[in-house]
DNA sequence: AAAAACTAACTAACCAGTTAATTATATGAA
DNA sequence: TTCATATAATTAACTGGTTAGTTAGTTTTT
């Protein structure tokens, strides 16, 4: 039986600090360490596949930290979830509250999704593994983030479409598939990603290709409102 | 020790053949049996979260099967995926050469892959695992699929797209992304499915949500490619 | 000296894949 | 038709690697 000593770090060798036992003076920097490696494992791998043990290294602790701070993986995951979307929905907010036509707000709502999805490509896997999860009847998670921002959100979007279309800024459409078409087409760029590259066509994430998608996503919204007979195409800049 | 001896069926204890060792006669059955139920588990619970186990009782047959059959649990996933893919890509080659406008033959190969994803929602979550997967660098099959199926595809409707532009029946839209559009409101109604459960709003899967959500559908992609100041409503029945 | 932060090493369960058989069917010679 | 034998189909039980979670501590801060 070999008995392994604990292993200091070598000075000179990398930048990593010796990994040794207590505090190191900041948890919440090994709190804030594991929940960045957490969000980059489950984002790439979702929860079925990510490896405690190489969150674990990834954000240079123990494993045993993760239970530590957190109750066990599925905490841990519920944790970088609540980051993610609190993150989105803040943004949202803003959007909803904000002045313009319904057309004008609806535009900026997609926009705005498009842009965070744009920023932070996490948000998009974690929100299809949640999927995933959830029409497996698997994911304890959908309920609360239901109630908690898909409602509220969804609530207001319909609101804003609704009232748009009795002041007749707005084409007649059926409230709900309307706004699901614009939330998938928002949404499908960044999920469709793996098939651009397999396919070869370009990169998707390039920002040609981001800026060409983006102009797009304005334009077939606009195109679904729009009860004019062609698109304006407006001076702003969105 | 306890020794188990070989369980033969009870004569009038279900409808089930008693299970001996041996040959059924018609081992045809077996194989497709393990295909049916390995498509019921990979579709729930992705690749990663599927259970040998669980498909070879679901199949009714011994574990060591699936490895006389298919060489591994990658091996089975690959005949699942050839399976469906090769069902929808089948309906829509019909689409691609069918006679029309090309409004009307974009319109039909929404429609038709919404109607495939419909009587088959294996499909979807069977794509979003790939997804989600190849997105991670870890689909050994999203190359040969995208070589085999998505490649044509897409060139198919860029070329019927970009016919329509040149003859005017169509605005001038970006034909990349408006493809993707059009993907993107088809597919995402089913992605979307426990959002809209969890909201409690509608059953997506109702014969009358699904009647509206293709509805809209047509709504959508006519909206999108339309010159015309409003749309038309035809009176065909697509 | 008590509490908080942190770790090495262990454990128990799970699970893909294998092994060594057993049973059924097909073949063909007598 | 009958028996022997090869081969195809099928199984019970096992194996070895993996991995979430635990334990019994050690180190640092207060």
């Amino acid at each position: 039986m070999t008995i392994v000593k604990q292993q200091h770090g070598k000075p000179g060798v990398g930048n990593r600090k010796p990994s040794r036992a207590g505090s190191r003076g900041r948890p919440e920097e090994s709190r804030q360490a594991i929940l960045k490696a957490a969000l980059a494992e489950f984002a790439s791998q979702g929860i079925a596949g990510s490896r405690t043990d190489t969150i674990a290294e990834a954000a240079g602790v123990n494993k045993a930290l993760l239970y530590y701070y957190f109750e066990d993986k599925e905490g841990l995951y519920r944790a970088t979830l609540e980051q993610v979307f609190a993150g989105l929905f803040e943004r949202e907010r803003a959007v909803l509250t904000s002045q313009g036509s319904a057309l004008e707000k609806l535009v900026l709502y997609a926009v705005t999704h498009f842009d965070y999805i744009s920023e932070n490509p996490a948000y998009s896997r974690l929100m299809q593994g949640e999927m995933m999860r959830a029409g497996a009847g698997k994911s304890p998670h959908i309920q609360y983030l239901a109630d908690k921002y898909f409602r509220k959100l969804f609530e207001a979007l319909m609101t804003i479409l609704q009232d748009g279309v009795r002041r007749g800024e707005v084409r007649p459409v059926d409230p709900m598939n309307t706004i699901l078409s614009i939330v998938g087409m928002t949404v499908f760029y960044f999920v469709s990603t793996p098939v651009a590259r397999a396919i070869g066509r370009h990169d998707p994430f390039s920002p040609e290709a981001l800026r060409g998608r983006r102009a797009a996503l304005i334009d077939h919204v606009t195109a679904i409102l729009r009860p004019e007979a062609s698109p304006i195409v407006r001076g702003k800049t969105l």
